[in-house]
DNA sequence: GACTGTGAAGCCATTCACAGCT
DNA sequence: AGCTGTGAATGGCTTCACAGTC
């Protein structure tokens, strides 16, 4: 193992190896081989070792991966090894949606609260998150250990509420509001684009439309 | 302009060019060069100029890009020049708040039903869109020109769905259940994988943190 | 024999740099 | 002078192929 660049796709796919180990661990299977984990993910298994190699060598050549041992190592690279508490800031259709998501406690993100600008809606539960007023954002952050936060929010008060947020010691954000967020260097954010998702899938039917 | 591969990458670019151009009409601009363009979407001024070369000579040397024009072509490319009726099966929570999603009709994407297996919700109303049972999914189908699907269910259900939209002749999947799903060469799916979104962030957050 | 770990090769996307046009 | 269009250079990720280990 030597260390260099780890690409983002690495990262991204070592979630979705982790989430499939994390799945063979309940059907009680103990090892797997980088061919059957590529298999599993519809991937490629030369990529897979190669992932697990930016981080330290976790197999037995001849064997293979012994399944808990390597879920764990992965979970402790990604950060896995501890609660996220996160919070929801816009709790529109998507935001209350996402508030209720099984997938996030799953995997150890858990959604403390929601904050939003309409006096209907504040003060009222979802789940059993209460919806807080986005004046008592700060407040809230001064008083509470919260890194990650999901931001979903109208275009126009995006990037304002990524402000206030890095502001607050905020240190990743993923969006979801269709507009670039700008942030310092040491804070994250990720863009999830639901309207880019389609517009590529309709640029790639319109094309095998036209081949045909 | 040559014809080769274009990259998935230039689509999705292409797609964020076209939601910047819409803004800047509604300003009334009228024209802009591939630098200001980037700046706008904070990329860079070569790659903008060479994702649209791909299609074709757009612009005007010494000039720029006429924005309409620009935009026109772009949302041809993408196959924007005609609405998507689009469907959502699974209407929990993520389906519905993805049903209410004013984003997807601005840019021609027309949500036109819900399916579910819940005989509680079957028949009930989300904004104006009926949530009809999954027994009538082919049935529907058959009667209504849809090409893309939204598939919003439980993992467990993802697959077994998507073949009985495959089976219809769906075209295109937006998948947001985080499971892979497979489906033939001809048949386009997009996932969009919240946890892994997520972890991203807790893996760069967590190693930023080790740096410091 | 089976499977890992990894240098090298191959492939793809981005960025540079400049000729060509207005 | 300003800006596009594009071949060439660069950089990064993926896949190959095989030595090393059990």
């Amino acid at each position: 193992m030597k260390t260099e660049k780890i690409p983002e796709a690495t990262i991204a796919r070592l979630s979705v190896y982790s989430r499939y180990l994390t799945k063979l661990e309940k059907e009680g299977i103990v090892k797997i081989s980088s061919g059957h984990i590529a298999k599993g993910i519809s991937g490629n298994p030369a990529q897979v070792r190669k992932d697990f190699a930016y981080f330290g060598e976790f197999g037995t050549r001849g064997v293979g991966y012994k399944i808990v041992e390597l879920n764990n190592n992965i979970k402790r690279i990604l950060g896995l090894n501890k609660v996220w508490d996160t919070i929801i800031v816009g709790s529109g259709n998507l935001g209350t949606a996402l508030a209720q998501y099984n997938g996030f406690s799953d995997r150890n993100f858990n959604v403390v609260s929601l904050f939003d600008n309409d006096v209907e809606k504040i003060g009222s539960n979802i789940g059993d998150i209460e919806i807080k007023s986005i004046d008592d954002l700060e407040g809230y952050l001064d008083n509470n250990e919260v890194e990650i936060a999901i931001l979903t929010v109208p275009s126009s008060n995006a990037q304002t509420l990524a402000n206030r947020l890095i502001a607050k010691g905020i240190k990743g954000i993923l969006n979801f509001s269709p507009t670039v967020v700008n942030a310092p260097g040491d804070v994250q954010v990720r863009n999830i684009d639901l309207t880019v998702n389609l517009e590529i899938l309709s640029f790639n039917i319109t094309l095998n439309n036209k081949e045909e």
